[in-house]
DNA sequence: GCCATTTACTTGATATTTGAAATAAATGGT
DNA sequence: ACCATTTATTTCAAATATCAAGTAAATGGC
């Protein structure tokens, strides 16, 4: 059976273009599939959105709060990004800043009450959605995908720590 | 040799964790590290970017032009948002909008001979980054995680069109 | 103890993205 | 031909993100 060509990023390519060319731009297009709709449930169901989940993920697991850096480090993105998000997550009543124990420049965030109550329900819902969105792939591929991405992932962080 | 544990999106993860969720998080992580590596080049290198590249790499196979409906589909993103790149793009002089021939309502954008050279030059610089940061893998790993990210994605796609 | 350097953040100006509402032009009955 | 509906885009406001300073507080030598 001859699917129909997919219209997407990967439309672009051309017979003489290079394996990892190929790769890119499906891993690409994959991500930002699930990421539009990730985004999308979180916006109608919980009002809120993916990036403001990934934060709250990561305080979700850090019982002591984390700084301001290491959230950056973590949800990939700049300092400047996470000061406007804290802010208005902190705003949201979600979460709560304070100056870390030791060293006055560095500040606390850790997740309030309600941070807590609203990340649990999110992540009710986003954990649902994702177990649907990979169900097309049985869970020995999942895990031969998740293998190879680690083989990947090591590559590009060794890659960014010696340049 | 034991790894030291990435900082990054993965961190949030625990034990009980869906097999689905633990995949989720590192393709994101990949795409994400791979994405701000490849962005920030053409920003420093090039002088444009990711989606301003990938918007002209459609735009380059197409000898007729797309019209603006097709190239959200293709990048993936709103119509808004092609509105304002091909307007950025048109203003640096890489493309050109014109009415489509039999629908008034209908714009054609097409690449100009200056979009042209501008664009081969950055997808040589481009393919050249992407090899590098594939490199971790071998040929094989490479097809073979092609290969699930295709069923993967064809699921993903299964989806959107029967909701 | 003092200064140069580094570290941790915040700010402010811009750039980009999204989603919803507004426009304008085609289309399909009637 | 006329109207309701659909289609193709643009527009506008709000949400995010980036980058380049700017600020304040630690740190390491001397």
């Amino acid at each position: 059976m001859i699917l129909p060509a997919a219209i997407d990023p990967e439309t672009r390519l051309q017979g003489e273009d290079h394996d990892a060319l190929r790769l890119w731009l499906r891993l690409f297009t994959c991500t930002t599939m699930v990421e539009r709709k990730v985004d999308g449930m979180l916006k109608r169901e919980c009002g809120s959105s993916l990036p403001r989940f990934d934060l709250l993920a990561q305080l979700y697991r850090a019982e002591d709060g984390l700084r301001m850096g290491e959230l950056s480090e973590r949800i990939l993105t700049t300092n400047g990004n996470v000061t406007w998000l804290v802010a208005a997550l902190e705003r949201e009543g979600l979460v709560r800043r304070r100056t870390a124990p030791h060293d006055r420049r560095a500040v606390v965030v850790r997740l309030t009450a309600a941070g807590r109550r609203q990340f649990t329900a999110m992540a009710r819902a986003h954990e649902a959605l994702i177990i649907k969105l990979f169900a097309g792939l049985t869970a020995t591929e999942r895990h031969s995908l998740h293998a190879l991405l680690g083989t990947a992932k090591q590559h590009l962080r060794h890659l960014r720590d010696t340049p």
